[in-house]
RNA sequence: CGCGGGAUGGAGCAGCUCGGAAGCUCGUCGGGCUCAUAACCCGAAGGUCGUUGGUUCAAAUCCAACUCCCGCAA
């Protein structure tokens, strides 16, 4: 089967990966515009658009694919498979050719855009891929594939690898089951849908008279892509790595160099930076940063 | 030309406004104390102060250009 692949991000980047990996005959690849970004605005391709062009795929870059349609029918391709493409797909697209899409979750549960920072941020054990057909409604399409994926202690960029590896070949098992005609698909139970809401800046902001599971949840969710913080002595201080610590006496938000570990008090123990990274600076060891920041010590976040 | 911050022994920082023998908190190595220590005490090694050029009797410090890094914004 001929499939045109529609993805952006590093996820999308990985499933496709996995897929040419699979054996999975990829005709074509649509994904969103260069845009200007990073420092100075330079123009920069996504993710998926570079890797194609290695591999030597034909890449279409459209800002929106309903102002496509005929480009896209034009195409040779046999089934559609979607992967964090970034835009709604309109009706006359999806009724060209059956197109399928990998959801990171375990549908219902979870629609929409951050899947994967809200099991985080649940402190969920457990999570998944679906495999679905891509309806009018964002995520509701029947299910053909679903497989568990038992959450342990990753951090988001590692919990979206991991998932997206699981992703590819579960793209190319429900590939397989389309082209033999033995595939089944189940509608969702519309009624146990839940949906996550998209994730801002102000988010990534740490409370720590929050419990600590909280706080962890949080930086393993967030502390990476929108990146979380505490406000000390009037500027920020990004927070990468955290973990439980105990064994001492602190109050919630006070700061303290125990054993040489940098020690922030929370509601129910206290939170250990691993590392963090102060305006202007890298990301460095937490005990590094206070190596040249005493004057914090006994001080409070907010 | 989007806005801004930074580059100082192995690590994290101060010093630069007002040029004049490079400092702090750690780490490392050696020694001491201790039942013991990520604690304490004594000592040592280790720096082209990002690169290049300029001003000056004298530049980490002033000026110019460049390289790399980071935050914001997208």
């Amino acid at each position: 089967m001929k499939v045109l692949f529609l993805g952006s991000s590093h996820f999308s980047k990985v499933v496709l990966e996995k897929m040419l990996e699979k054996g999975v005959n990829v005709v074509g690849v649509i994904t969103q515009p260069d845009k200007p970004s990073g420092r100075g605005y330079k123009m920069s391709e996504t993710e998926v658009k570079k890797y194609a062009k290695t591999i030597g795929i034909n890449v279409y870059t459209f800002d929106k694919v309903r102002n496509y349609i005929e480009e896209i029918k034009a195409i040779d391709y046999d089934i559609a498979l979607v992967a964090s493409f970034g835009q709604i797909l309109p009706e006359e697209f999806l009724n060209h050719r059956l197109t399928l899409n990998v959801h990171p979750s375990l549908l219902p549960k979870y629609r929409g855009a951050t899947p994967l920072q809200t099991a985080l941020l649940n402190g969920d054990k457990v999570t998944g891929v679906t495999i679905m057909k891509v309806a009018k409604e964002v995520d509701s399409g029947d299910i053909l594939l679903q497989r568990e994926f038992e959450i342990k202690d990753e951090y988001y960029l590692e919990l979206e690898e991991k998932l997206a590896l699981l992703g590819g070949e579960m793209a190319s098992d429900a590939l397989i089951l389309v082209e033999s005609g033995k595939a089944i698909f189940t509608p969702q139970d519309n009624d146990k849908a839940t949906f996550v809401k998209k994730i801002s800046k102000e988010d990534g902001k740490l409370d720590f008279n929050n419990p600590c599971e909280q706080i962890i949840n949080k930086i393993r969710a967030l502390s990476e892509e929108v990146g979380c913080y505490v406000e000390l002595e009037g500027g920020f201080l990004k927070i990468g790595r955290g973990r439980k610590n105990e064994g001492f006496e602190v109050e919630p938000c006070q700061i303290l160099n125990y054993k040489k570990a940098f020690i922030i008090g929370a509601k129910d123990g206290a939170i250990e930076i691993l590392t963090c990274q102060a305006p202007s600076g890298k990301m460095i060891a937490g005990r590094d940063y206070l190596n040249g920041h005493n004057d914090i010590l006994g001080k409070f976040v907010k």
